[in-house]
DNA sequence: TAAAAATACTCCATAGGTATTTTAT
DNA sequence: ATAAAATACCTATGGAGTATTTTTA
């Protein structure tokens, strides 16, 4: 049979790669958690993990048994909860994961006040890039995430939260500043900074640009693996050309000194949106989450504007 | 700590509505059940059953609580199952659901080809209405079910099989039988006979029809509750009225007396899926499931015509 | 030769059994 | 009066501990 404690041992197991840490964070000692571990594998016929390196890996097979594991310990995990939304307790543990291009100017919006109205919830909270968001979301390592969608992945449901119209930074002497919005001829000539590869702002750049008819926009050949729109304005700032950002980033506008111009109608925009696993069922502190980010945020991103083009992931 | 034999109790508890019964069925004595449902009671904090009326029913949180503990079961089940899986050994329980006017003209068709090829699978079969397979399927009290689609239900997952056209049905001596198709003028003056309530080829029928412009269709007073095609064809042949029967139905037809006509183009269908749950993870019988119904079916049916229309549920 | 995992053995917490009482119908 | 559930008490399985050996880097 089967028990929900040699899942957890699993689970660890494969976190901490050997069985003394493992065995540590589950409060056993090592000799117990081999046991179960053994007794788990001879009872269900399979090998999970490969002790024959270090750290300790999962087994092809074994890997689908974490998977399912991890299904079940957060299934059963939601009893719980069930029982603490019933008492209109939001609490636990929410695990949330936020793309960089959202996260500095998104959290702080939101954050004080979601934990001072539900203190018994405990935030664990990543910056991650999207396609490490849906894979994590997939393999149920994660609760919620915060990116743009739409993703086109059905195991994940998508709860859309407002949408972001994205505006031009350029540095305050530059040609573009000039302008009162930007159309698509204005920034064929002048030099686009990029983040690096992987984060979808990147992508998203490209295809306003595309949209915009642009077909081959000069794009500079400074790129920045650290995903920081911040240093990216510092640098659009100090002559380096011009880029991309997106409304909420544009509204830290006290620490910028380049020039943040709208796009002219209609207006290229992404959708922000919560997204969780299917198998979330925690519909209660779901539903807190989305109203309290949803009271954060201007009200005029939450509204679909009339000449906006969306553009997607 | 919650254990997964508690689980276990609490479900056959609901089942059987009185701890005898449920521990007997759990191979266990009745004090034993008595003691971990309390345990378990005890250490949730919340009361899950109403002892105070026979059969004992759950309480409201109650019920959720059942809910989601079946979750947990089944996806501990499919710990094993994806075990199986991996050694091409499609096997377990499957509980399987069919609407009554495709249950006894599709489960004979790939039925014993699909036990021979899967020995090991041990289907449990039911016939139930469209509206309680939904119920079932989201309470994980069923596996998969085969009906109409689309359901729009997103905790669903919709797996089409085939397009099934619709036939008319008339007694010989009827003016309908002297028809090479039936167009929509010609149902007009006759007198339609329809299932019970409840039964969705009722409401595809009654659709057809106002599709074809019988904006108030002369509808017969004899209905059934049974929901048994066959009666209605039975009522039909003995000349009190014509009605609207399914491909699969029309294909019976060494049994029938009456004459089965097609409609003019574009043809009435309605769509026939396999249905399961998001949370579903058994894909390997899922996929065999799916191959051995495809396999049987007229080959005709598979494809989506050129000039149908379909008729949703 | 360390460090890690498996083995050997002991212990005790608790799931489960039997007998009985209490509670509802 | 009868059936069902709870209580009391006992038993024993197996999860978890300590000490030790075996294995791998």
């Amino acid at each position: 049979m089967i028990t929900l404690t040699q899942l957890g041992y699993l689970v660890a197991l494969e976190r901490y790669g050997n069985f003394r840490q493992a065995a540590k964070a589950c409060y056993v000692t090592q000799p117990t958690l081999s046991m179960q571990i053994k007794k788990l594998e001879d009872d269900l016929g399979v090998v999970i993990f490969d002790r024959s390196i270090q750290p300790i890996k999962p087994t092809p097979i074994g890997q689908k048994i974490l998977d399912q594991s991890r299904v079940v310990i957060s299934q059963t995990a939601a009893i719980e909860e069930l029982i603490s939304e019933a008492r209109d307790e939001i609490s636990g543990e929410l695990r949330l994961a936020v793309i960089p291009t959202l996260s500095p100017y998104l959290l702080p919006l939101f954050l004080a006040k979601f934990q001072s109205s539900y203190p018994k919830v405990q935030l664990i909270i990543e910056e991650s890039r999207t396609s490490d968001i849906i894979e994590a979301l997939k393999r149920n390592k994660l609760d919620v995430g915060l990116l743009a969608t739409p993703l086109g992945e059905d195991s994940l449901v998508e709860h859309p939260l407002f949408n972001e119209p994205f505006y031009v930074y350029a540095a305050k002497q530059s040609a573009l500043a000039k302008l009162e919005t930007v159309s698509d001829q204005d920034l064929k000539n002048e030099n686009l900074l990029l983040l690096a590869e992987g984060h979808c702002l990147r992508e998203q750049t490209l295809r306003v640009c595309r949209q915009s008819r642009i077909k081959n926009p000069k794009v500079g050949d400074l790129q920045f693996a650290s995903g920081s729109l911040e240093t990216l304005c510092r640098l659009v700032e100090t002559g380096h050309g011009y880029t991309v950002i997106p409304d909420l980033a544009r509204r830290w506008e006290s620490r910028r000194s380049g020039s943040v111009i709208p796009f002219s109608t209609p207006i290229p925009t992404r959708e922000v949106s919560l997204v969780v696993h299917h198998s979330f069922v925690r519909s209660g502190i779901l539903s807190k989450l989305i109203q309290s980010i949803k009271s954060c945020i201007p009200s005029e991103l939450l509204k679909n504007g009339l000449s906006q083009r969306t553009i997607g992931i």
